[in-house]
RNA sequence: GGGCGAUUAGCUCAGCGGUAGAGCGCCUGCCUUACAAGCAGGAUGUCCCUGGUUCGAACCCUGGAUCGCCCA
């Protein structure tokens, strides 16, 4: 033993615990596998964090789900990787720069590139590591010397590996089409970086002037109806429904567009809704994905009237320069001062934002590099209908699969600095040194290549530019799984050990972003999946169940609940929340007073099991050993033999929940097993044991070492369990009990293996007898309101045998846990001329409980404890009488369970017989 | 418009065909030499509504209500 009792505080102080163990294991590198390890190879790449951010719950969570499926399978023996990094966040990382450079008065186009990207590097280099800081708090088991960041140089040659192979294949192209600009971050961004919101706008309703002669009914304009009167100055056409009848004379004619003046055509589109607003719509598309619809299949110019920072552009005449929204105004005051405005009427209708920009994306035509996702989505289907990769919970796999269907091209390129820089060179001697829509460019891996093609293509004069813009951060995102363990060298051995990868865990939030592009481009690149499972979790919310968001500003620190209760509790709290399959959890706090009901409950169950230790530490001697082996079986007593049987069923039960996600149920059935089996039950019933006598005999100290041996087994077996779900706690309690040195740890113990035949059904029920029994014997105590130094006789009664040996065998236990003064086990016959009639009685089962202590008694809390009883048993007597009267039931349910009603309703009539007289001897 | 999830004790949630459970909170006693972050005892439910299947439904199926999410 290491430490002695009186050294251990009275109470789990988990800061100081937490942070030595966290330094013992990153020194010891004991996270750091080789791929020539022994031990079947499991690995897990963990979402990298952007690499801006901050610790939040949801990483908190995440990390807790990873760390125990990690640390669980280190237990099972495995060559456990699991591999940490960061991504870089183009667009969050450029933001935070572009402020602060604009807090010095200066712009991105003054300094330049190259000095631009030296700032960010400083900057990523300083700040950058706060969030890796932050995991290593959370005791997080990864091998941080083989962290990895997407912009490191392995990852981005990966980048540039993937772009150039998905260009060879003619999966990535260039071309000018309508695109999600962000007027925030001066970029383009994905489809799935726009979050549609409902808002409060307005529909406006304008007339335009048809051309030459009304119709023949004296139709002279058309009235169209938009939510974007600004883009009126880019229209070209106007569309309704071919089949509308209102409009059928009209199409082919033409109308003067107000404030241009320009002559549009009325077309015929089926697209066009009847029934909104006036049925007729305007085309602009360039500003609308819509009308870039309509506009393609009716051949129509594009005319774009913004510049890329959201203001108007010369094609909008008198308004350019205005901003997007001034113009809006300017536009309907010119229109209604001409008299063009018919109405304005109140309007909700869906937005585009952008995710990070937090502004109206706008639609806008501009020429950027996409990959094309059907082929890639294709594979991924194939994979797919061979269950690859296995979605937990289930459910999920459709939301893959059908994101798999209909996809969308991928827009990659992004109008930044921070990122892979994209490997296109345009060979501008082509258009005269300017990069144009008509400039030709190559594609290649390096400058010195990209030139080489370019001298070969164009002759050696050829004068060749990189193109500016960057990746999206998710194409290399993508890539994470193979291009952390080093592809594309395939013969890495990390990659040739490790991958395909085995589970990926991760929010719902991210499966398009991030999990199907990581299966997408797995598929083409390594032809596998990267992953064999996916564990979708839920989000952790507020205590209202809201989102936790920046902008509400209803965060809970994980770092706070951390300091208040230790890293184990918040651990063990996530965890046990999350039973429900994949379900959202809802974490109570108390804003003012910074504290959670439920990460509370879990450092309690912490501080519980130290002091189990402490308690184990106080009372075993110095030649303890752990192996049970050693002990004859037949000297084991009924409690050692029950605690070992519920010992091995929540072992096979805990391995088989690790196994399969079942992470909240194994730390429910473990905290039971402690708390419940252990310290209320098992920890009580050994005291007598351990503590013995001046003069004990041998018998006694025999006994006594048995009762040692067990418990330190069971409590060592128990912390290997928790480990995966409390690290630190477990570290330092196994390290306490078993002395062993610094070097070695917990986390890398073999995990305990019970076989089945240590489960010991019939024994566990004859068990729950026992329990029920002092339980019956402390309520009518309670009921008499004895002091816990009065000490009386017990007296139980029953005709059954095997309950009346069972009884015998443990009366030594029944004294000690009830505070008896002496225990009797009275056949009914015998029974009835010893028991006075007013005696303190209860009836369980058929069981009767007798306190024979008269005039002690309060009578009337008895015969309310009598009354009771009988009512509850006749309730019962009824429903199963019913039931049994119900000839079908007899005819159609199983034998077992007829069967077992009989017994019952049997042993209920008994109670209710027992008690009854019971209640009228005390009349 | 399409899809998914949730609805069980005051609160947060388990249970998913055989007599309703846990933690927190609540009530009553206890500073019982492991633990008051604890111990012992106790109270608490039209399992959202509606039909149906079944000997039997919180659980399976119809329909609906409410809340939430995703995709258009």
């Amino acid at each position: 033993m290491s430490k002695s009792a009186d050294v251990l505080p009275k109470t789990y102080d988990p800061a100081g615990t937490e942070s030595r163990w966290q330094f013992a294991w990153e020194r010891n590198e004991i996270f750091h596998p080789d791929p020539s390890n022994s031990g079947e190879p499991f690995a897990v790449v963990i979402p990298p964090p952007n690499v801006t951010g901050n610790l939040h719950m949801g990483h908190a969570f995440n990390t807790s789900l990873i760390d125990t499926i990690v640390r669980f399978q280190r237990l099972q023996g495995k060559n456990v990787l699991c591999l940490p990094g960061t991504d870089h966040a183009s667009i969050a990382v450029q933001t935070i720069l572009t402020k602060q450079l604009q807090a010095e008065d200066k712009s991105l186009e003054q300094i330049g590139r190259a000095s631009f990207l030296e700032k960010a590097w400083a900057w990523k280099e300083e700040s950058g590591g706060q969030i890796v800081d932050q995991l290593k708090r959370l005791g997080f088991s990864v091998d941080w010397t083989r962290q990895r960041f997407t912009l490191d140089d392995g990852l981005s040659k990966a980048v540039t590996e993937a772009f150039v192979r998905l260009y060879k294949q003619g999966l990535i192209y260039r071309g000018e089409y309508l695109v999600n600009w962000c007027p925030a971050s001066a970029s383009a961004v994905s489809d799935l970086e726009v979050d549609m919101k409902e808002v409060e706008g307005h529909l406006w309703h304008f007339r335009y002037p048809l051309v030459g002669d009304s119709s023949s009914d004296g139709t002279s304009f058309l009235e169209v109806a938009t939510t974007r009167p600004e883009t009126m100055l880019g229209d070209v056409a106007v569309a309704v429904n071919p089949s509308d009848e209102r409009y059928q004379k009209l199409i082919g004619r033409m109308l003067s567009l107000p404030l241009v003046g320009r002559e549009i055509p009325v077309i015929a589109d089926e697209h066009v809704d009847k029934s909104f607003g006036t049925g007729c719509v305007k085309v602009t598309p360039a500003h609308d994905p819509n009308d870039f619809a309509i506009g393609k299949r009716h051949d129509l110019p594009q005319i774009t009237v913004m510049n890329k920072n959201g203001t108007m552009n010369m094609n909008a005449g008198s308004f350019k320069g205005l901003d997007r929204f001034e113009a809006r105004k300017a536009v309907v005051d010119a229109l209604d001062a001409a008299g063009f405005l018919v109405k304005v009427e109140s309007h909700i209708h869906s937005v585009p934002y952008s995710d990070r920009g937090k502004v109206p994306v706008e639609p806008l035509l501009s020429t950027q590099w996409f990959v094309r996702m059907e082929p890639l989505a294709a594979r991924c289907r194939e994979f797919l209908d061979k269950g690859e990769p296995r979605f937990v919970p289930n459910r999920w796999e459709k939301v893959y699969r059908d994101w798999l269907v209909d996809i969308r091209d991928w827009c990659i390129s992004r109008q930044l600095w921070w990122g892979h820089r994209i490997p296109a060179w345009f060979v501008i001697s082509e258009t005269g040194g300017q990069i144009t829509d008509s400039t030709p460019y190559v594609v290649a891996s390096s400058e010195e290549e990209a030139f080489q093609q370019a001298t070969t293509e164009y002759g050696a004069s050829a004068v060749i530019r990189q193109d500016d813009d960057v990746l999206d951060t998710w194409f290399s995102s993508g890539l994470w799984p193979f291009s952390t363990l080093g592809w594309p060298d395939e013969t890495d051995q990390d990659f040739a050990c490790w991958y395909p990868t085995n589970t990926l865990v991760t929010g719902f939030d991210i499966i398009f972003f991030w999990v199907a592009r990581m299966t997408m481009m797995a598929g083409i690149f390594t032809e596998k999946m990267p992953f064999g499972d996916v564990y979708i979790h839920g989000l952790v919310r507020d205590e209202q169940n809201r989102k936790m968001s920046k902008s509400i500003g209803n965060g809970i620190d994980p770092l706070l609940l951390i300091e208040r209760y230790g890293t184990d509790a918040l651990r063990f709290a996530l965890v046990r929340e999350v039973a429900g399959a994949g379900q959202d959890i809802r974490l109570d706090y108390d804003r003012k007073k910074a504290t959670s009901a439920t990460v509370e409950a879990a450092r309690n169950f912490a501080n519980k099991l130290w002091n189990a230790t402490r308690f184990a530490l106080m009372n075993l001697g110095t030649d303890i050993s752990v192996n049970l082996d050693e002990i004859d079986p037949s000297k084991l007593q009924l409690s050692d033999k029950w605690i070992l049987s519920r010992l091995a069923r929540v072992n096979c039960e805990t391995a088989q929940r690790y196994e399969s996600y079942g992470l909240g149920e194994a730390a429910k059935g473990l905290y039971e097993f402690a708390w419940n089996d252990f310290c209320d039950w098992y920890l009580e019933l050994i005291k007598p044991r351990l503590n013995l006598v001046d003069a004990p005999t041998q018998s006694q100290v025999d006994d006594q070492r048995i009762a040692r041996q067990v418990l330190i087994k069971v409590l060592i077996d128990l912390l290997i369990m928790l480990h995966p779900l409390m690290p630190h706690l477990t570290e330092e309690l196994w390290h306490g009990l078993t002395g062993s040195p610094e070097d070695e740890f917990i986390a890398l113990q073999p995990w305990p293996q019970y076989k089945q035949v240590f489960i010991n059904d019939p024994l566990e029920k004859s068990f729950d007898e026992l329990i029920d029994a002092i339980r019956v014997v402390r309520n009518l105590r309670a009921i008499a309101g004895l002091k816990l130094s009065q000490s009386v006789p017990v007296r139980f009664i029953t005709g059954r045998g095997s309950l009346a040996n069972m009884l015998k065998e443990v009366k030594a236990d029944v004294i000690s846990l009830t505070r008896a003064e002496s225990v009797e086990i009275l056949d009914p016959a015998v029974a009835a001329n010893k028991t006075s009639v007013k005696a303190l009685a209860a009836v369980s089962g058929d069981l009767q409980v007798v306190l024979p202590i008269e005039g002690l008694v309060d009578l009337d809390a008895l015969r309310g404890r009598l009354e009771k009883d009988i009512s509850k048993a006749d309730k019962e007597i009824e429903t199963l009488t019913n039931r049994l009267k119900n000839p079908n039931f007899a005819n159609k349910a199983p034998a077992d369970v007829v069967a077992e009603c009989k017994t019952k309703l049997a042993q209920v009539e008994v109670q209710a017989e027992l008690a009854r007289k019971r209640l009228l001897d005390l009349a």
